[in-house]
DNA sequence: GTCTATATACCGATAGAC
DNA sequence: GTCTATCGGTATATAGAC
């Protein structure tokens, strides 16, 4: 019954656990202080979402979601396995931009070894890995990029994207206490800064030089 | 007195510590376990090192330590920037691959927004992050490197070389399911791609193709 | 379905004997 | 300096009234 309204509560108590996540991890984010800022009494929010494993889960499955809608926008794109793959990168950065929890949560899911991650989102990352790899693979059987190995390359762009944009909150409080230190990224310049230096560092001897 | 069995054990402290608070978090690791691993007794670490808190300072500044003993080996060298900023990302990928502790405690703190780090410790990587700054800003001002952001160049370099190799263990899991997750990495390879691929990203038009 | 009040367990830290 | 035993605080999770 209401369907509608379930929906949005889950919603809710999700978007305070991813909030509280990234902020804290897994370990340290408190289920009180999630139900708090979900607005939820803790004891609902134990009836409809589940304990706290099921509770990181959920988070993890639905910002994977958005990672494949995001993905296969970029991957509808026609072109060169370059255009494609800039596609991608761009389309990476406005996911993590949209939903900065993402990047943080993933950064400390790297750094335990992915030790929360169960066999769902494991599969689900698996697919995106997959189709970044594919199209690495591709652009480098075709000569169009140099004969690097996939896993690091696929590795390097994903890291530089989910780590340049963890950094965001550290570069607010880095700016209010040094004051040489530039907050650019108008959402739109960090794509277009790794687009330039990674693609260009994938092509295989033809650069494009000049502008940043 | 006996000050070299005490910095030993002091060490060994360390040591277990890095390891948990690598694998578990700051919030994650459990004081027990890190005693147990170090062999010591969970009141004497109490007594030689201080709290969770003095711990877990101590491993970020002995991590320091050695991240600028690295550095400054490799800021001898002579060259260009470009040489320079190799022989950079070379002791970096050196540094957290003797002590792969690191990488994934710094990835959980970039994630946490530096939460847990103390006055000293940010001094200590501030003053990484203006001599890695510095050498960008000159190969930018001679014209060697393209007009790119100074820090977001930086976030990525630091950021590749971090998230790289703090994946190590999870490309271990990966490999053990998928067989088609190729490990390669004889230590020195790692650096060798990313001196590669970024390196000729923030050329200046010049790029050097072929091998990889 | 909703909330209060509580069970249960565990963790960080230390007192105090030796 | 070393260790045992324990305190106090707090976290997750649920029982049970409504």
């Amino acid at each position: 019954m209401t369907p509608t309204r379930d929906a949005e509560r889950r919603h809710q108590i999700l978007d305070a656990a991813a909030a509280l996540f990234a902020e804290r991890g897994f370990e340290g984010a408190r289920v009180n202080d999630i139900a708090d800022r979900a607005g939820v009494n803790k004891a609902m929010l134990y009836y409809h979402v589940g304990d706290k494993t099921a509770l990181y889960g959920a988070v993890l499955l639905r910002n994977f979601d958005r990672v494949r809608a995001h993905l296969s926008q970029a991957l509808d794109t026609e072109g060169s396995a370059r255009e494609r793959l800039e596609a991608v990168i761009t389309a990476l950065t406005q996911m993590v931009q949209s939903y900065p929890d993402h990047p943080r949560i993933m950064l400390r899911e790297v750094a335990s070894g992915a030790a929360n991650l169960g066999p769902e989102v494991i599969a689900a990352m698996l697919e995106a890995v997959g189709v970044v790899r594919g199209l690495i693979a591709e652009g480098t059987e075709s000569g169009e990029f140099r004969a690097l190995d996939p896993v690091l390359t696929h590795l390097t762009l994903v890291g530089s994207v989910l780590f340049l944009n963890a950094t965001a909150p550290i570069r607010e409080r880095a700016a209010a206490l040094a004051p040489d230190f530039s907050l650019p990224e108008p959402t739109a310049d960090v794509a277009a800064f790794l687009n330039h230096v990674l693609l260009d560092g994938l092509a295989n001897s033809h650069c494009h030089g000049g502008d940043a």
